[in-house]
DNA sequence: TTTAGGG
DNA sequence: CCCTAAA
């Protein structure tokens, strides 16, 4: 039974009850109309019954989500604004919106948003709308278009199924082709258009398990589209989701994400950062894993939309069809498998790798905001001395690609209308979220481990307390976007630049280093980077191997001055706390692992296999 | 690809 | 951290 962690769209009814003005379900709640919109954690069963997730697993994601989210939002932004993000802006994302928009506005979301989480556990079914939906597809697929969209991508460049449900919808149903609805995830794309209202009905029943009375065909369709595109996400739970594209562990199926749901409000995004789980577990803040809130910038109506997206079309598709990066998928599956699929990461891995970067998407953004114009250099990305760090970072860890240069070329012209639309977009919502991040940031926690952080985060937030390591993490992130985590471009003797980047240990990654050796032996580094190790993707097995040797070495030079003076030498940088430093002694000595100098001379490490019992005096 | 070591 | 040889 696999666990996935999958995204509840609770609020069927609320949508309903916003766009249909009631005609459908209960009269009895007059406030419907403010549900925002909500997403759960939910596990999917073998047999595709949602299980509400447990907090670990909720905590496993949250990081994911934030990741997510915090990207998604910077899609959005440039997306919402400038174009359907790339190529592929969610359709559902800006459906979503639209409806959710006048639900949020309505009310308080803080409230609304908890009634909603009580509703939630009760309502579940996406998971078999997702079902349905291939049932139903199946004859609806291939009904028209297929060229049109598939010029640019396959199954993942679906168009939008807003243009589909509303543009084409209303006017003339013959001309689906920028118009289809993304039903793409399944097979191939569904124009709903070509649909009856008694087959629109069938259709929303199919996905959404219940009828439906309403007979307003295009509400049907935006609704249809809706759900799909949803229950496509949930689907999605896998998580991997890059650059608007949803990759499904090990398969490359994509489809949008709810980009714009989530880019609409960015406070989403920061509250999930906040949110973001660290792997500690000592958070719960997960309540509200979303909670959309009124304060957004909001599409004044749909034909707005309709235009933007027609805009948004023509740049989009001129925009480049980019797949996940590789770190960023194996970042996001590790989190997700951690400690519970390990193997399908590998699976993940394979999937999507391409040396674009979902950063590389974001960069244009920032400099945009620093500059005020769209300039995209390479030299940006690396000095990163003018570029500014937009509130949501996560954006791009890994070592920064070589080829950086190439992508950023490929960012076609239209960029620069993008980016100035951007600009303009964040220029609103940009400090708000700051400002909310900042706040829920400051949830603050306890700190598992000590207290230096070594890195020098570029907020303020810093001081208070030591956000746990999520947080850390992003500000690390941010800081990093900033000057490239700390890039230094070395020459070489080969003529070309490399780059060499520090990326402080933090005391929880040590750790959590720590414990996987204790857990799974010094020597296994991919197998303790895969699952003690899970997050971090910026450190690589290597790196976790030189840690240990450090740690190592630390720890025997070190724990002996402890003893008699508490610091024979001040440790300039960063002290590791002395338990840690005991720890890694203690492992080292068990598993026969001898510092080289220290002790004596290099054991091989290879009687300390076996290990388990390690996590005795100390963890 | 992963490990171990050297730089 | 990076790079590379070995396995």
């Amino acid at each position: 039974m696999e666990t996935v962690i999958g995204v509840e769209e609770n609020d069927e009814a609320k949508f309903e009850d916003s766009t249909v003005a009631k005609t459908i379900s209960e009269p009895s709640s007059p406030k419907q109309i403010a549900y925002p919109v909500v997403y759960k954690l939910v596990r999917v069963e073998g047999d595709g019954r949602l299980v509400p997730a447990t907090d670990d697993e909720v905590m496993e994601v949250e990081d994911l989500l934030g990741d997510v989210k915090s990207d998604m939002h910077f899609d959005a932004d440039t997306g919402q604004t400038v174009g359907c993000t790339s190529n592929d802006g969610f359709p559902s994302g800006n459906t979503l919106l639209k409806d959710s928009e006048a639900l949020i506005k309505s009310e308080n979301p803080e409230a609304d948003v908890e009634k909603l989480n009580s509703q939630l556990d009760t309502e579940v079914d996406l998971g078999r709308s997702d079902a349905r939906l291939e049932e139903i597809v199946p004859p609806l697929v291939k009904s028209s278009n297929d060229s049109h969209v598939n010029q640019s991508g396959n199954v993942g460049e679906c168009s939008n199924p807003i243009d589909g449900s509303i543009e084409s919808g209303s006017s003339t149903p013959a001309v689906c082709t920028s118009s289809k609805p993304d039903f793409s995830k399944l097979k191939g794309e569904i124009c709903l258009d070509n649909l009856s209202v008694k087959e629109l009905h069938e259709t929303f029943k199919a996905t959404f398990g219940r009828e439906t009375s309403v007979k307003d065909k295009q509400w049907l369709k935006r609704r249809i589209a809706m759900g799909l595109t949803n229950s496509c996400d949930v689907t999605t739970t896998t998580f991997v989701i890059i650059d608007n594209k949803v990759v499904k562990k090990g398969k490359e199926e994509s489809c949008r994400s709810v980009d714009g749901t989530l880019a609409e409000d960015p406070v989403v995004g920061a509250m999930n950062g906040n949110c973001g789980g660290s792997p500690v577990g000592d958070i719960n803040q997960i309540e509200n894993p979303l909670n959309v809130s009124g304060k957004r910038l909001t599409n004044p109506s749909l034909e707005d939309d309709c235009i933007s997206e027609d805009l948004n079309m023509e740049q989009t598709a001129a925009k480049r069809v980019r797949k996940p990066t590789r770190r960023y998928i194996e970042e996001l599956s590790e989190v997700e498998s951690r400690e519970y699929v390990g193997k399908l990461i590998s699976s993940v891995k394979n999937s999507g790798h391409s040396q674009l970067s979902s950063r590389s998407h974001v960069r244009p953004v920032q400099n945009v905001r620093s500059d005020g114009r769209p300039v995209v250099t390479r030299r940006d990305s690396l000095g990163g001395s003018g570029v500014q760090v937009p509130y949501v970072s996560r954006i791009r860890r890994g070592r920064p690609r070589e080829n950086f240069m190439a992508l950023m070329k490929l960012q076609p012209s239209g960029m620069g209308m993008a980016a100035k639309l951007v600009k303009k977009a964040l220029g609103v919502c940009g400090p708000q979220l700051d400002k909310e991040r900042g706040n829920s940031l400051f949830k603050a926690r306890s700190d598992p481990g000590w207290i230096q952080q070594p890195i020098d985060k570029p907020y303020s937030e810093r001081k208070t307390t030591e956000l746990e390591e999520d947080v850390e993490l992003k500000h690390i992130d941010s800081s990093g976007d900033n000057s490239d985590d700390n890039v230094v471009t070395v020459p070489t003797a080969k003529g070309g630049m490399r780059r060499k980047h520090h990326r402080p240990w933090t005391p929880h990654e040590v750790v959590k280093l720590v414990e996987g050796v204790a857990r799974y032996g010094a020597g296994r580094w991919s197998e303790i980077k895969r699952l003690a190790f899970a997050s971090y993707s910026y450190r690589t097995s290597v790196d976790l191997k030189d840690k240990w040797r450090n740690l190592l070495r630390a720890s025997f030079t070190q724990l002996p001055a402890e003893k008699g003076m508490q610091d024979s030498r001040k440790h300039a940088s960063m002290p590791i706390p002395a338990p840690i430093l005991v720890r890694v002694r203690e492992l080292a000595e068990m598993q026969a692992q001898v510092p080289p100098n220290v002790s004596s001379s290099k054991f091989a490490r290879s009687s300390g296999r076996s290990v388990h019992e390690t996590r005795s005096g100390y963890l």
